[in-house]
DNA sequence: TGCTAATTCGCATGAATTGCAAATTGGGTG
DNA sequence: CACCCAATTTGCAATTCATGCGAATTAGCA
């Protein structure tokens, strides 16, 4: 199912068509680690597809989604990534810059609220906010600790 | 830091005034269990403060939890939501409804991905994604699974 | 080769949030 | 207690991310 051969079949089997377009955003999402966003994704497309349209990009990996191809991810600051890792992973924020990063978490999907009870269990996903390794070590120098503002708020302030 | 008392000496300590705004949305917030998104807490203190400024309701948030008064929650479809409880707990998310509630995990602080160990680790989310017990008893009806969309894409449709 | 429903595209629209500048005000000062 | 000024509040414009919609195009079957 994660196969560009597949894809056609995933495809047809929901009475859709194979367009170049779809192709193309397809292969790019498996080409690529970083959880793009619609927009990186969109300018990468456009490198090898002059011309195709960002709304384009969205309702193609909107559709992806609905057929379970992609998952979404939503860690706030701003736009929703894509990743096209669909197995059972979790994954590590970079406080510092951004990046996201797919971990595994041993006994995650067995984890439950001691409260709670009556609550039916679809998934279980875990977040770690961080600083990695790359920005942990240029990082030994200024910067003092003070004024630290929250990962989120730190995320944020990052993307500007 | 809790105490609406105490929220005056914050404040000053950071040098900021004690305005009548920033007492009611601290005190709204409070009162409020339901994770309100910024919108949501304008029309209640609208409803006390006529006249108060959505635009200043967004700045007082932010105040809040640059101060470590309270976090942002931010789990797709939709806008920020805002959370008084910043003590160890995590988020259990209905997928029908869109609740959001606290919840409260054994051992979820000492979580450790068993790959990417060179990662500095501040903080350990975990959300759970599922259907709570009042939209799973009235769903007992119609609404086959068929087509069932993932989670995030169905909380993003919901709130249609 | 032709047909037609599916798809693409671009522009307008919408939701959430922030930037900015002018008007207002909290709260220490004298 | 009146003053003063930096901090705040406001309202509106601007941004960012994402979707709706209609016209033009195209994949894939007959």
């Amino acid at each position: 199912m994660q196969s560009p051969a597949s894809l056609a079949v995933a495809y047809r089997d929901n009475g859709r068509k194979l367009t170049p377009q779809r192709q193309l955003i397809f292969q790019l999402m498996h080409e690529n680690e970083t959880h793009p966003t619609a927009e990186e994704l969109y300018d990468q497309a456009s490198a090898q597809m002059p011309g195709i349209s960002l709304r384009t990009v969205y309702q193609t990996l909107n559709e992806l989604a609905e057929m379970g191809e992609l998952q979404f991810i939503e860690i706030g600051s701003g736009a929703t990534r894509f990743d096209p890792n669909v197995g059972d992973h979790h994954h590590a924020v970079c406080d510092s810059c951004g990046q996201i990063r797919d971990v595994h978490v041993r006994g995650a999907a067995a984890l439950r609220p001691t409260d709670s009870t009556d609550f039916v269990i679809n998934e279980v996903g875990v977040v770690f906010r961080g600083i990695c390794s790359a920005c942990e070590t240029s990082r030994r120098k200024s910067s003092t600790q003070r004024g630290a503002k929250s990962p989120v708020q730190q995320a944020k302030a990052n993307k500007k």
